[in-house]
DNA sequence: TCTGGGGTCCTAGGACCC
DNA sequence: TCTGGGGTCCTAGGACCC
């Protein structure tokens, strides 16, 4: 049986910006929007000091700034800084990928900024404990790039990446209890002790771990899916495991249903893919301060996006197949409208008027909360 | 307190063709 | 005349994830 790891940076965003400004350790930080926490916008990331505060990710900025006003500690809202964690994320993952398990180096798949499938090369030799290996892989990224992690490790890639979040919620519920108590309080998030951010989940353990857990709790069911599930008699993880196949199929869909079924067996792909990750497409949305009720403004707000998008496809040498208009109109009512060029085309003149004249296939008349331009990119060559 | 931004993949209906 | 079946492309929307 193969082992497949999964890591996962404790608070990334909030840790990258104590390490560049660490006078803020011990302060709640928050990140998101522009960092005005009077403006529209919502929590990237929040530091375990705003968290006691019930403050969380996807909390609207302004909410969160009426959480923490009843703090003693001045809170600290910061802008996101795509960049600077694009380069730390960079760090990390040149961290991963420089580790040997086996004799032969590792072969590591970025899933997003702060996580990543970590599994043996091609051809190793003996691997040893993966708990052992796990334990290193924390280490290494603590002492190149300062940041502490969380690994689970299971026999495939949903199997690791739950016991990520195991690991997670472990580490947590020690802090909290040690702030209850008073003990340890100095010692932070990511406490680096040894297997305290470790968590093992196998084929072995899977039902008494996952059998009764929602089935929402698997990776890849989120509420909606869990609410259909639902309302055919399957709760669990162990009623879906346990859920006739060819029903699934009909009710859900032919490629989800059977898919589903197999995340509720835990079961799931062990191939670590390290093929770079190439973009399908692009796109920049804006959420506007104040709704838009000129259409002659919409107009020259969409012109402005798409020319950014066209800047961004630009950097990677890939024309546009496809523009697609995103518009969300007050109070939240999102559509969307498309159109495959007749060529592809890296013209920004040209990728802004078709943007411009999706315009035409919406309604012009309802104040606009938000604007979205997308550029699908031809396959590279 | 109204609800970000950047992505991916799947589904489903209609058009169109044979 | 009241009418098939399959395949593929295009479009819009839904769901999920970080």
């Amino acid at each position: 049986m193969g082992w497949v790891l999964h890591v996962d940076l404790d608070q990334f965003i909030a840790a990258v910006e104590v390490l560049r400004r660490p006078e803020l350790a011990g302060l709640p930080v928050i990140v998101g929007g522009r960092g005005d926490p009077t403006e529209r916008g919502v929590v990237a990331t929040a530091s375990y000091e705003a968290r006691r505060f019930g403050v969380g990710s996807g909390m609207p900025l302004r909410l969160a700034e009426r959480k923490l006003r009843k703090s003693e500690e001045e809170a600290v809202f910061l802008p996101v800084d795509k960049d600077a964690y694009d380069a730390a994320s960079a760090e990390v993952m040149d961290v991963l990928r420089s580790l040997d398990w086996g004799g032969v180096p590792v072969l590591v798949e970025v899933l997003g900024w702060d996580e990543a499938f970590v599994g043996p090369g091609p051809d190793h030799g003996e691997l040893g404990s993966p708990v052992e290996f796990a334990e290193r892989i924390r280490a290494a990224v603590l002492d190149r790039t300062r940041l502490t992690s969380a690994v689970g490790i299971g026999n495939n890639k949903l199997q690791a990446k739950l016991a990520t979040g195991f690991a997670k919620q472990r580490v947590e519920g020690a802090l909290a209890r040690e702030a209850g108590s008073g003990i340890g309080e100095e010692s932070g998030p990511g406490g680096q002790e040894r297997g305290r951010g470790t968590y093992v989940l196998t084929d072995e353990g899977w039902y008494d771990e996952m059998g009764d857990r929602p089935t929402s709790a698997l990776w890849g069911i989120g509420k909606k899916t869990a609410d259909k599930l639902a309302l055919l008699g399957i709760a669990t993880v162990e009623d879906l495991a346990r859920a006739d196949a060819a029903m699934l199929a009909e009710r859900i869909g032919p490629t989800t249903g059977p898919w589903l079924r197999r995340l509720g067996r835990g079961v799931a792909s062990s191939e670590v893919d390290a093929t770079p990750y190439v973009a399908r497409g692009h796109g920049r949305e804006e959420t506007f301060q104040e709704d838009l009720t000129d259409w002659a403004e919409v107009e020259r707000e969409v012109d402005r996006i798409a020319r950014r998008v066209v800047a961004d496809i630009a950097a990677e040498g890939r024309p546009a197949v496809r523009v697609e208009l995103k518009l969300r109109y007050r109070p939240f009512f999102t559509l969307t409208r498309s159109h495959k060029l007749p060529a592809p085309t890296t013209d920004a003149d040209e990728l802004a008027a078709e943007a411009v004249a999706l315009l035409d296939r919406v309604e012009k008349d309802r104040p606009v909360r938000l604007l979205g331009v997308r550029l699908e990119m031809a396959d590279p060559s």
